[in-house]
RNA sequence: GGCCCCGUAGUUCAAUGGAUAGAAUAGAAGUUUCCUAAACUUUAGAUACAGGUUCGAUUCCUGUCGGGGCUACCA
């Protein structure tokens, strides 16, 4: 349990028996206290100065005295400052804490709950490749899913494949008309980029068709209906539907191209799925959920047989739910889906993963399952992340600002090479502990990167700055495991040694102090389903390391008791810096 | 038009209603006979604006200004 939670209780404790009043211990405010005053944790004192009609100062003391004499192997010492009680736990609770955990193989990991979790993220579409946004969804689901499962959680990882539509149909007649046959393979291209180029190059002739046809007095929103590209990518979709076979094979061979592409992409950054749904599957599920809502008089049907569901009542719109022609739309589709998901694995929670533009649609992709009874509608969570954009603004595909991942990816392995031949310390490597490197390294800048900030704020990436490999980022956090494992390589042995006294250093009790709270943070992050707060957790666990590091000798310390403290300390360290990057999916090398 | 989100150092990000608003980076000045200087130390620099609630507001409420998103029988 952790430090705060223990003392939560014991105030409790010392307020009934000073006050004769009830508080419920998790309403107690407590902070880690301020480097500039005196003491570990802090309680605020004004929540009771009212109901006690005392100063500040009078409880303060009242309770921190009582609290010392109660506690003494917990408490040392005391000071109220305006309405602040600083209190000062003892070096030997810090110490043995170290030794119990020093060599934990999984602190703050938690056994099972038994309940089960599922995390929906990366959700492409196969038309085109892998880009930024779809690098922080990615590497967003990932880590929550992670960090869910280390909270004990079964959890299991799912993707749906947007393989069909129309987006999909135009890459598919761009090739047809201008692809002369070529393959990945006789141009040499990655296949999810050798299909988003057809993509591009149908949205280039389609525009040049429609200027054409506006040239000849056509007005731009028939010219969009009526360019002849656009009409085929339009009949091929109908033909798609009635599953004419040349399309059915056409529409296979490129999609194949393109997940043969994706998954040299989700290998080199080390993700994957438990189960893959493809919306080819399961955009004809909806109709059932149709069928039902209008049994239940959720849904109504009109005139022209189209079926709505009226929201306002809700504070929301009216809604289509199917078309006229019968076909479903988008959100009767994921309702389809959200049952057949709740069918095979029946989670408890159900996530997705999906940028903050669509969260009206998951509001009343909710709200319509809540209202048809679907099993588990009370367990969607939208997990909405904000849009990466560039310094200039939102990236577009028509202005061609997209950042592509493999490309990204790519220049950060080129900056970590160029960067570590530089620094010449990894002279002794193999070709392929080099390249393991390059590409932790790389992949460490990148994940961090984009892990780092609150999913929720939309954020910035500026191409220049963003391959830093200083300060507040992966290689920085790397830097300080590799250099931690160097000593501890020097010193094999840390774990077995017989209990240790005595009084700890500021550096070193600070440490110690961040390390104890880990399980804390992972707690945080599970329920607000946020990796950041690891993220900058273990950037402030390596930059306390690097300043103790620089003060104190570990291997030439004072003492052989110090000496082993502060190799516990530094294996520690090691240990759970190691241990929330990879709840980030970030690997930390031993050397580099 | 309606609904939702966001305005914090030059820049990118922090801050369960709590102490003098923290980091990183860019700027200035330093640190290496000693465990990896991808490091460390010092320094300067910010809550868009105006009200309100509160013992206390970056945080909650109202308004103004600025930015973004949603509001399709698209996905």
């Amino acid at each position: 349990m952790s430090i705060v939670h223990e003392i939560k209780p014991l105030i409790g404790e010392v307020l009934k028996d000073l006050y004769a009043i009830d508080v419920d211990p998790e309403q107690l405010t407590i902070n880690s206290t301020k480097p500039e005053f005196e003491g570990d944790y802090t309680l605020v004192l004004f929540a009771f100065v009212k109901q006690l009609k005392q100063s500040p100062e009078q409880l303060g003391n009242s309770i921190g005295e009582k609290l010392v004499s109660d506690h003494p192997a917990l408490f040392t010492k005391y000071n109220v400052i305006k309405g602040f009680l600083n209190l000062t736990i003892a070096d030997d609770y810090w110490i043995s804490f170290l030794q119990k955990n020093h060599a934990a193989a999984n602190f703050g990991s938690l056994g099972s709950n038994k309940r089960k979790v599922m995390v929906e993220y990366a959700s492409p579409n196969t038309n085109k490749p892998l880009h930024l946004g779809h690098l922080r969804n990615i590497f967003l689901g990932w880590s929550v899913a992670e960090i869910m499962q280390y909270s004990g959680f079964e959890v299991y990882k799912t993707c749906i494949s947007n393989d069909r539509g129309i987006h999909i149909c135009k890459s598919m007649v761009a090739w047809q008309q201008f692809g002369n046959g070529a393959t990945p393979e006789s141009t040499n291209t990655k296949g999810d980029h050798f299909v988003g180029d057809y993509y591009v190059l149908f949205g280039n002739e389609h525009k040049k068709q429609m200027a054409e046809l506006i040239e000849s007095g056509m007005s731009k929103e028939q010219a969009e209906k009526e360019a002849p590209i656009m009409k085929a990518a339009q009949q091929m979709l109908v033909d798609w539907e009635a599953g004419k076979p040349e399309v059915t094979a056409l529409w296979k061979k490129m999609n194949s191209w393109v997940y043969s592409g994706f998954d040299i992409t989700y290998d080199r950054i080390g993700v994957g799925f438990d189960k893959v749904y493809y919306e080819s599957d399961t955009y004809l599920l909806g109709k059932k959920a149709v069928e039902e809502g209008l049994a239940k008089n959720v849904f109504t049907k009109k005139e022209d047989g189209s079926v709505w569901i009226d929201l306002t009542g809700d504070g929301l719109d009216e809604k289509v739910v199917q078309r006229k022609d019968g076909t479903a739309v988008y959100i009767t589709q994921d309702i389809g889906l959200a049952e057949e998901k709740q069918k095979e694995f029946g989670c408890e929670q159900s996530i997705y993963v999906v940028a903050d533009e669509q969260n009206y649609h998951f509001k009343v992709l909710k709200l319509i399952c809540e209202k048809l009874g679907v099993p588990g509608a009370e367990g969607i969570y939208h997990l909405s992340y904000g849009m990466v954009e560039l310094p200039t603004g939102r990236m577009k595909t028509r202005e061609g600002t997209v950042v592509d991942a493999d490309d990204m990816i790519d220049e950060m392995v080129n900056v970590a090479k160029a960067k570590t031949e530089e620094l010449g310390k990894v002279k002794d490597f193999t070709a392929e502990e080099l390249k393991e490197l390059y590409d932790t390294i790389a992949l460490g800048a990148l994940k961090f990167f984009l892990l780092r900030v609150d999913p929720k704020k939309r954020m910035v990436f500026n191409p220049e700055e963003s391959i830093d490999f200083h300060g507040f980022t992966g290689p920085f956090v790397q830097y300080t495991h590799a250099r931690i494992r160097s000593i501890l390589r020097k010193q094999p042995g840390v774990s077995s040694h017989e209990s240790l006294a005595g009084s700890l250093l500021k550096l070193e009790k600070d440490l110690i102090i961040l390390l104890e709270q880990y399980p804390v943070i992972i707690e945080q992050a599970v329920t607000e389903h946020n990796p950041s707060v690891i993220a900058i957790y273990v950037f402030n666990l390596a930059k306390a390391f690097n300043t103790f590091y620089t003060e104190h000798s570990v291997l030439n310390a004072e003492t052989e008791d110090k000496k082993t403290l502060r190799l516990q300390l530094s294996e520690m360290t090691a240990n759970t810096i190691a241990s929330g990057m990879k709840l980030l999916g970030i690997k930390v090398p031993n050397r580099m």
